[in-house]
Order: C-alpha cells, then sequence, then structure tokens
RNA sequence: GGAGAGGUACCGAAGUGGUCAUAACGGGGCGGUCUUGAAAACCGUUAGGGCGCAAGCCCACAUGGGUUCGAAUCCCAUCCUCUCCGCCA
C-alpha cells in the first residue's frame, strides 16, 4: 500500500503517476483524503480526553488516600469514558474504511514506466538467441509429451480435474532437473540463499505480499482455515521477515525458493487450455530480494540478469520487455518479464517476471531495516522475480529441443541432473 | 484430538485492579574507563506506532472483544509456544 502521508502531501503528484496504468484513480484519491482529515481530527479530540482519564486516574488514588471522596470524580470520568467509547467506534470505522481503499490503490509506477494499454505495448529491451529454423514441422510440447508418454493431462483429469498434469517416467525427471539446476545455479553462482517454504500461507501474510484483499478469487483457500494455497514461494519468502527490522549491513538479503504454485485461474477459461503453460498447480523456483531503498534498481537490474543467465545456460532463446503501465501487476513499480520463444505459439511467452516493489510490499508487512545515519527503523525494498518458471521451462525445452524422429534431446547443462541421460525417446 | 502450563524489551524474568512501562532483577549487545593486550571490575548505553508547527499528548504487556472511574493484572474468544497422553510420515 502506498504512504498516507505521501498521499496527503502531494495528492497530484500520485495521481499523475498512477495515471499511467490507463486507469483513474483521481476519485479514490479525494475519498481518501477526506477519510484522513476526519481521522485525524477524531484522533486529536479522543487523545485529548484520554489524556483527562489518564489525569484523573491518577488523581483517584491520591484523594482517596488523603481520606477524600472521589465520587464527583468517578461520577464525571463515567460520562468521558462512554463519549471516548463513541469516538473510538468512529475512529475505528474511519480507519477501516481508510484501509479498505490504501488497499485497492495499486503501486505507483517508476518514472521508467512507459504509458500503454496493454501487453501490446511493452517495449523490448533485448533479444538473446535466435529462434531455431526447423527442417521440419515443429510439434507442441503436449503432443510431444503424449507421443513419449512423459506428459499425461487425461489421467490428471480423471484423478483431480483440468488444468493439473501427471509427468511421468523422464518427463518427472526433467522437471526436477530444471528446478534443482536452478536451485543451484542460484545459490551457488548468485549468492542466494536457499529457502524450502510452507505451500501454505495465512490471510496477513496474503496480505502483506498484496495478493489479499484484492485478488481472494484467484486462490484456493482451505476448508474451515483461514490458510491459502500459495500462489508463489513470493508469499511465504517475503512474509518470512515480516514485522522485522533487519540489519542494515545485512542488505541487500537474497533468497532463492523452489515450491510448488497455485493459482485458481478465474477468469481464464479457454486460454492456454492444452499443455503445461497454465495450470492450477505448477512448479517455480523464485527469486526474493530485500533491498536497501538507494539500490534497489540496480538490485532489479541484477536479479533479472540471474534470471536470464539461467535460460542462456539452458541455450533457450528470449527476450527481455518492460511492462507497460497497463500491463504493471498491481504491487509492483516496475517489472521486466522474460519471454522464452515457444514453436508452438510462433511467439516468446513469458517464463519470469521480473519486479522492484519499492516499499509497496514492506509497508504492508512491516519490514524494516535500521538506518545508520538516522539510527530509525525505514522500510526496505522488496523484489522479486521467477528464476524461473519450471513446467515452461519444461515445455520451452521440448519444443526447442525435438528431434524429427520425436525425440528431444536434453540441454547440456541439464544431462548430469537427468542421469546422463542425454536424449528423451 | 484429550489434559495441563504459558505468551511482558535482544534473551531470561518480576509485576496478579490505581502512584508499574523509556518495565525491578539477571544476562547479552554496543560505547567507554582501567590494561602492553585481553579478561575481570566499574561507568554509560540498548524498542515501536500515531497525532501535532511545536511544547507535548495518545497508543503499545500475543491478538480481538468485555467488565470497571481505572486492566499487564478480572472475564470471553482466537492465535501461538511448551509438557504429558493419543494418533501419525
Amino acid at each position: 500500500m502506498l504512504d498516507i502521508k505521501r498521499i496527503r502531501e502531494n495528492p497530484d503528484a500520485i495521481k499523475q503517476q498512477l495515471a499511467v496504468r490507463n486507469k483513474d484513480y483521481d476519485a479514490m484519491i479525494d475519498e481518501l483524503l477526506t477519510i484522513d482529515e476526519a481521522r485525524r481530527d477524531i484522533i486529536a479530540k479522543s487523545d485529548a480526553m484520554k489524556a483527562q482519564q489518564n489525569a484523573a486516574s491518577k488523581e483517584i488514588p491520591a484523594v482517596k488516600k488523603a481520606g477524600g471522596d472521589v465520587s464527583a470524580i468517578m461520577a464525571e470520568m463515567k460520562m468521558l469514558s462512554e463519549k471516548v467509547k463513541l469516538f473510538e467506534k468512529d475512529l475505528a470505522d474511519l480507519e477501516a474504511q481508510q484501509q479498505e481503499i490504501l488497499y485497492s490503490i495499486p503501486n505507483t509506477p517508476h518514472a521508467s514506466v512507459p504509458t500503454g494499454a496493454d501487453s501490446d505495448a511493452n517495449p523490448v529491451e533485448r533479444n538473446w538467441g535466435e529462434p531455431r529454423q526447423f527442417s521440419f514441422e515443429p510439434k507442441a510440447h503436449w503432443d510431444i509429451g503424449a507421443a513419449l508418454d512423459i506428459l499425461d493431462p487425461e489421467r490428471a483429469a480423471k484423478v483431480t480435474g483440468t488444468r493439473f498434469h501427471f509427468y511421468k517416467g523422464l518427463g518427472a525427471r526433467l522437471e526436477r532437473a530444471v528446478y534443482n539446476f536452478y536451485l543451484d545455479l542460484h545459490s551457488t553462482q548468485h549468492g542466494y540463499t536457499e529457502i524450502f517454504p510452507p505451500y501454505m500461507a495465512n490471510r496477513g501474510s496474503m496480505t502483506g505480499t498484496g495478493q489479499l484483499p484484492k485478488f481472494e478469487e484467484d486462490m484456493f483457500k482451505l476448508e474451515g482455515l483461514d490458510y491459502f494455497l500459495i500462489p508463489t514461494a513470493e508469499v511465504p519468502v517475503t512474509n518470512f521477515h515480516r514485522d522485522e527490522i533487519l540489519d542494515a549491513a545485512a542488505l541487500p538479503i537474497k533468497y532463492c525458493a523452489y515450491s510448488a504454485c497455485f493459482r485458481a485461474e478465474a477468469g481464464s477459461a479457454g486460454r492456454d487450455t492444452r499443455g503445461l503453460i497454465r495450470q492450477h498447480q505448477f512448479n517455480k523456483v523464485e527469486l526474493v530480494k530485500f533491498a536497501h531503498p538507494d539500490t534497489s534498481y540496480a538490485e532489479l537490474e541484477a536479479l533479472t540478469a540471474d534470471a536470464e543467465h539461467a535460460l542462456q545456460l539452458l541455450g533457450l532463446p528470449y527476450r527481455v520487455v518492460t511492462l507497460c503501465g497497463g500491463d504493471l501487476g498491481f504491487s509492483s513499480a516496475k517489472t521486466y518479464d522474460i519471454e522464452v520463444w515457444l514453436p508452438s505459439y510462433g511467439r516468446y511467452a513469458e517464463i519470469s517476471s521480473c519486479s522492484n516493489f519499492e516499499d509497496f510490499q514492506a509497508r504492508r508487512a512491516s519490514i524494516r531495516f535500521r538506518d545508520a545515519a538516522t539510527g530509525k527503523p525505514r522500510l526496505v525494498h522488496t523484489l522479486n522475480g521467477s528464476g524461473l518458471a519450471v513446467g515452461r521451462t519444461t515445455a520451452a525445452i521440448l519444443e526447442n529441443y525435438q528431434n524429427e524422429d520425436g525425440s528431444v534431446t536434453v540441454p547440456d547443462a541439464l544431462v548430469r541432473y537427468m542421469s546422463g541421460v542425454e536424449r528423451i525417446g
């Protein structure tokens, strides 16, 4: 969430920044300012009454001790007490209203984020590798998976439902090879500490990273518990330091985490219905950073480069785009998407999303560090990015490394993770 | 799941209706004195949030309610931790 003080002091600047998102938040900002003023007015009044109560609470025992009569003071205080309760009720209502609006306003885009309505307006930052020219008609990964008997969505539909997959044999091993490769790369070469997180998170955590309260319908919720299946390891790993004051000297703190991810995919019926691209459950290795505000954008570049490095080692062609305002996620100030070449789609498809949330998540989750100069706590900047989506990597490998005879060559970097297997099929 | 005990600062812990929350006492951390250096000893220091131009005030004893003029303290609910039993990979 945004800082109410910042909104109060620069409402017009905030409105302008939010306008980059191709939506109008002016009315919400104005409403917020009205509530904020009323709220502060009540705080001033009720605090003054509480001060009076506190004074009386000291007076009463003193008068009693001196043998005086306190019934008049007590009667007066009883009336005051009731008044305070009314004010506190009003205050609680206003605070709830303010919170609700604050939770509904997205992060302000960084100055470098271009305007634009949707993904068509995302500028391409760079390309790596060349899409392979096939001497035969390349197959989609779901057909390759079926032919090699390594992917089985039909049985998954029977056992669970649509948008699930069984991986089998070398398919399961390939998936495992990919995330082990990613974890090793980031933890041993890029300086990230490996985390294995819980797959469920409570409401406070989901609110801390911004999935709630706005996007509850996108989550799987456990019946009878206030727990949600995590949509990404970002949730448990970022909330790892929730309500903490970090040592400034330790920044940036860098974590990588493998987890299964669960998404209801509400509203995307009919999209990517075949294959591994859009599943209710998928694997991902996530990179998370807690950075000093002064260096968070340099850390974003480095994080994106770390994710790109993985694709380079796998020899998969990709490009990097900057998300324009209309395509930018709710909590993010700036996002680079890494898109891998997918022959069956005939285009690049998202395989990683690397974002700087600045202090938007940190404010919600209360993640701070002690400023060396002032000695006071300050909000950190949080960042994360996929490093990378595993199922989509598997799909990209099957398609980009397929051979005319229906077999798939295992990328060199993965052979040792495949127990030496160099070819599937 | 059953029975019990607990959640107070960085840690341990005292406080069981008012003058006790920048919170006793002990420890740790940091700075200093002493010392050739270190140890010991001693001295100092060691939390957050909100309102306000400021002075200052308010909140904060797991969380949320309640009782009361007044709650760390009494009552209710929830969460978490520990011990024993049961169950379980």
